[in-house]
DNA sequence: ATGGTAGGAAGCCTA
C-alpha cells in the first residue's frame, strides 16, 4: 500500500482552480497540501474537491493573504492550526491521517517570504521570518516527532548550494542567506527530519520548485530555487518510495510561480 | 546594476 502526498503553492486557489483540478485528475495524489490559497474559509471551493473524490477538506484561510489547505481522499482523525508569532496569519495546518501502519501526522506550512532586505533591524518582514523559524525550531526542531510525521510546504528557503541557480549570486538574497539556511538545517537536523527530495535527487544535481514571474522566459533562464520541501520523520526512513517535481506545471496557462512536488511513501 | 510580474483588495500590500 502506498500513499502519495503532494504540496503546491497555488497563489490563489480560486483563480487557479482549473489547474488544481487538472493536476488532481492526472496525478491522483491521495493528499494535496496547498499554500497561498488567498481565500477566506467561507469562499473555499470545497465542492470542487468533493466532486473529484477528495472528500476530506481542512482549511486555514484568511482574506487576501497566505492561507493553507489540505484535501484528501483518506479521512483525518484530527485537525490542528498553530498561530505562529501570534499574528493571526494562516500559515499552518496539520492533520492526522489513517494509514496501513497507523496514524501519520501531516504538517502543511507557509513560512513567511521575508521581504527584500536580509536585515531584521531594518526589515520587519525578515525579522518575522526569523522569529517564525525560531518558534518552529522550538516546536519541531529539538526532538524527533512522537509519531510518524511528514512536513511539507512552501518553506521559502533554499537551503543547499544546488537548490538555487547560483549559490554565489544569491548569498545576500532573502531565501538563501546563511542565517536562513543555517536555521533551516538546524531545525531539520534537530528534529531528525529527512530531506525527502534530496534523498532521491542528491546534490550536485540542481533541483528547483519555483521560478520568478519576473523573467521574460522562465524556462530559458532557468533561474529557479527549491523553496518547497518534504520532510519525513526518521521512523519513515525505510518507507520512502520516491519524489516527483512537476516542472511542466510552470508552463501551464496562467501558472503559479511554484510547481507541485509529489512524495510517495510505503504506508 | 537594475527592474522586471502576479494576485487580491480597494486605491497599496505581499510575494
Amino acid at each position: 500500500m502506498s500513499i502519495a502526498i503532494a504540496t503546491w503553492n497555488i497563489n490563489s486557489v480560486r483563480l487557479r482552480l482549473p489547474l488544481v483540478e487538472h493536476f488532481l485528475e492526472t496525478t491522483q495524489p491521495d493528499v494535496l497540501c496547498l499554500q497561498e490559497t488567498k481565500c477566506p474559509d467561507g469562499s473555499f471551493p470545497t465542492g470542487a474537491f468533493h466532486r473529484l473524490g477528495y472528500d476530506h477538506v481542512a482549511i486555514n484561510g484568511q482574506k487576501g493573504y497566505h492561507g493553507v489547505a489540505i484535501v484528501s481522499k483518506r479521512p483525518f482523525t484530527a485537525v490542528d492550526k498553530r498561530d505562529f508569532c501570534e499574528k493571526g496569519d494562516a500559515r499552518h495546518l496539520a492533520v492526522v491521517l489513517d494509514t496501513a501502519v497507523g496514524p501519520l501526522q501531516l504538517h502543511d506550512f507557509y513560512i513567511p517570504a521575508g521581504g527584500d532586505e536580509p536585515d531584521p533591524v531594518i526589515n520587519d518582514k525578515f525579522a518575522h521570518k526569523l522569529a517564525f523559524l525560531a518558534e518552529l525550531e522550538a516546536w519541531l526542531g529539538t526532538t524527533p516527532a512522537t509519531m510518524p510525521s511528514v512536513v511539507v510546504g512552501d518553506l521559502n528557503i533554499a537551503p543547499l548550494a544546488d537548490d538555487v541557480w547560483s549559490h554565489k549570486a544569491l548569498l545576500k538574497v532573502v531565501s538563501h542567506t546563511p542565517i536562513e539556511t543555517a536555521a533551516f538545517e538546524a531545525i531539520r537536523r534537530g528534529g531528525g527530519w529527512i530531506d525527502v527530495m534530496r534523498r532521491f535527487v542528491p546534490e550536485p544535481e540542481k533541483l528547483y520548485t519555483w521560478w520568478s514571474y519576473r523573467a521574460a522566459d522562465w524556462a530559458a533562464a532557468d533561474k529557479g530555487r527549491r523553496l518547497d520541501h518534504v520532510w519525513a520523520s526518521p521512523d519513515l526512513d525505510g518507507r520512502l518510495i520516491g519524489v516527483e517535481v512537476l516542472r511542466a506545471a510552470r508552463g501551464w496557462e496562467r501558472p503559479s510561480d511554484h510547481v507541485p512536488v509529489i512524495a510517495r511513501f510505503d504506508l
